[in-house]
DNA sequence: TCACACACTTACGCGAACGTCAACGTCAAA
DNA sequence: TTTGACGTTGACGTTCGCGTAAGTGTGTGA
């Protein structure tokens, strides 16, 4: 996942770009925003292995749901860290609650994953018009059931 | 998660708003979009258990990045199955792809947290003010790299 | 010198997902 | 019967994350 670059390599606006797959315009954005602060030859910029590093903490971020704005907190620990400890309080609980909510996030995720599987096999199921093996079966109907929002609530949404 | 109900329940709109920690107005918004439909007792919305359970779907779609119009099709699975295989085609390599999509996105949210986990001990070693064991020391370096975006790309984001 | 690709800034626009009034109905308790 | 909590339906406002012109350089090859 990214590949490794020379440290001293330079990218133009396209060519970044096109690797992280967004347009030159989000990458103006993200400066715009302060998030990232490539150097300049006359107007155009150009983006060091550092800004490219960024970039992709950035997308990673995002995927991850993190807001533009937090994701630059993110960034800018640096300031964090010279502000001294009464900056650094808040953002240790704000870091806290972020973990909380990816360590929710990655348990949604994988729920959400096992039933889009299931939904999948059902679906291809329908498709081959065969008859299933039982644990397909099983889980088809847990799917259907949750597709359409028939789950029997005593069965289903147990175990907290 | 999510508690089970006996699945004759009814549920006023402040009280789904409540326990989903939603607003009355996100629910009604829902309904707009055609993904509940509560029953009415005059004007008034009453939510059963199958209406609950499709907006602890809707939620949990959310919080894993699908748009709402993307949950509504998932839960409108039951159309595409009477609409026969043409529709079911399609569908399928939606599915798929959401499936990669959501694979990807529990390897960041596993990164993240690790990452998140390394800041947080790193902050706290500064709090704390003390000479820190080793292996934070090193993950804390690590991070610290990360965050300012400085990390040697030839070592930090190897492996392909 | 011309064309053309690619870059730049400025600025308005847009869809998603609600928030926020405004204006009104309804029902139970005081 | 008035108060107050709760409900309703529009309809307009807001934030986020860019998209999309519009107009203007800049550099490179034919």
């Amino acid at each position: 996942m990214i590949k490794p670059v020379a440290p001293d390599s330079e990218f133009t606006i396209r060519e970044l770009a096109q690797e992280f797959d967004v347009t030159p315009r989000t990458l103006r954005f993200y400066e715009q925003k302060g998030m990232i602060s490539p150097a300049r030859r006359g107007a155009a910029r150009i983006y060091s292995a550092a800004d490219r590093a960024r970039v992709d903490l950035i997308l990673r971020g995002k995927r991850v749901g993190f807001a533009l704005d937090e994701i630059k907190e993110i960034l800018d620990l640096e300031a964090i860290d010279r502000g001294g400890r009464e900056r650094l309080e808040p953002a240790i609980e704000r870091f806290v609650a972020r973990i909380q909510v990816l360590q929710q996030q990655r348990e949604d995720v994988e729920r959400a994953i096992a039933e889009l599987q299931a939904g999948l096999d059902w679906m291809r199921e329908r498709l081959e018009n065969r008859t299933p093996p039982d644990d397909v079966r099983r889980r088809a109907r847990a799917f259907e059931a949750l597709a359409q929002a028939r789950l029997d609530p005593w069965s289903g949404a147990s175990a907290g």
